[in-house]
DNA sequence: CCCGTTTGCCTAAACCCTTTAGGAAGTTCC
DNA sequence: GGAACTTCCTAAAGGGTTTAGGCAAACGGG
């Protein structure tokens, strides 16, 4: 009875790998156990359940994103910056699909808290020192850039603007353009 | 054998109800025969699987924000109709979350070209009649502002920005304010 | 009114995914 | 070499999906 060298992070990352691949609502225990040539129960040593693969792959992919903000956001600031960052956003779900929807699959705050989004978050405000925004417009500014990051990939991954005029590619270009006018225009309050 | 009475429509509308009570991915033929004190195979003469159901659930759901969106927007123009719009897309998130991501399900294309999501991006384009933009930046800013509406709403009722100050309303509130003073500064293309 | 047709719901059964319990073979270390 | 542990296994129960085929209720024409 050859082994076959499980361990949970190996099947994490083959989780995700598999999430890419078919997408992450498809990913399942028996779907890794088949890629691992091994019976499904024996998954059950290395993984609580279900869920607890789902949400480990969208911890990895958490990591992952965090690790690619930083690196892009380093040295850069003001319009640099937004672009840096939103580029990573965009290219990893294009590059990752499945692991960009397991990013979005909901956690417990707990988890949540203890997860690399949190590093995510703060890189996200750290685009911001480039511009002139005091609190608590900071935190709109925030959360509008995280909405439209979001939005916009989500919208494009889905196939949103796929057969229409102009690209998207030109499209986002634009968008970024306009961001960068509105955190350097933000209006005052009414 | 006394007949439920099912139809596809009932069967349609009953799946929603259950989208908002238990989630739209928990949507189940057998969790909608249960609710009709049925068994699971009576379904199957209305619907072709479990895949339809989702989908025409998503269809009711699209209906369901355009008819809101277009009374909405009756009437109203500039900031008032982009204020109004967004209402709708969030009010009608918070009110039936279930429905809300089953809209956001996948279609093929087909299928998405005879749906009501294409009222809805109509109207989402109309909203831009209130300012002054000329292609492609109209294209531009109607795929900026759903990117914004779908990812705003998606974080706030993933419980994003529950837990923060200042709190989601005034966020939302701002936001809008700062869409209007885009729409109205739009950037020329450098 | 009653008989044939259509329709609506049923039973039965196959298949897949999840999860737990308990067993046997491989590995480690004294 | 054997005790202890780890890794993977078989077995089984429970739930969701889907198809095939059957009986009974409703319906419509002679």
């Amino acid at each position: 009875m050859a082994r076959a060298g499980l361990t949970t992070q190996r099947l994490v990352r083959a989780g995700a790998e598999l999430a890419d691949e078919v997408g992450f609502d498809q990913v399942t225990v028996s779907a890794l156990a088949r890629r691992f040539d091994v019976k499904v129960a024996s998954l059950y040593s290395h993984l609580r359940s279900s869920q607890d693969l789902k949400t480990r792959i969208a911890l990895l992919a958490l990591e992952e994103m965090a690790d690619r903000a930083a690196e892009a956001l380093a040295g850069r600031s003001g319009k640099d910056a937004l672009a840096a960052f939103a580029n990573v956003c965009r290219d990893y779900a294009r590059a990752h699909p499945g692991r960009y929807t397991a990013a979005r699959h909901p956690l417990d705050d707990a988890t949540a808290a203890g997860s690399a989004g949190v590093r995510i978050a703060q890189l996200n405000r750290a685009i911001l020192r480039g511009y002139d925004l005091a609190e608590p417009d900071q935190t709109h500014a925030v959360r509008l850039l995280g909405s439209v990051f979001h939005g916009y990939v989500s919208l494009e991954t889905a196939g949103g603007f796929a057969h229409s005029a102009p690209d998207s590619e030109e499209s986002w270009a634009r968008i970024l353009d306009a961001l960068d006018s509105l955190l350097r225009n933000w209006p005052a309050h009414p």
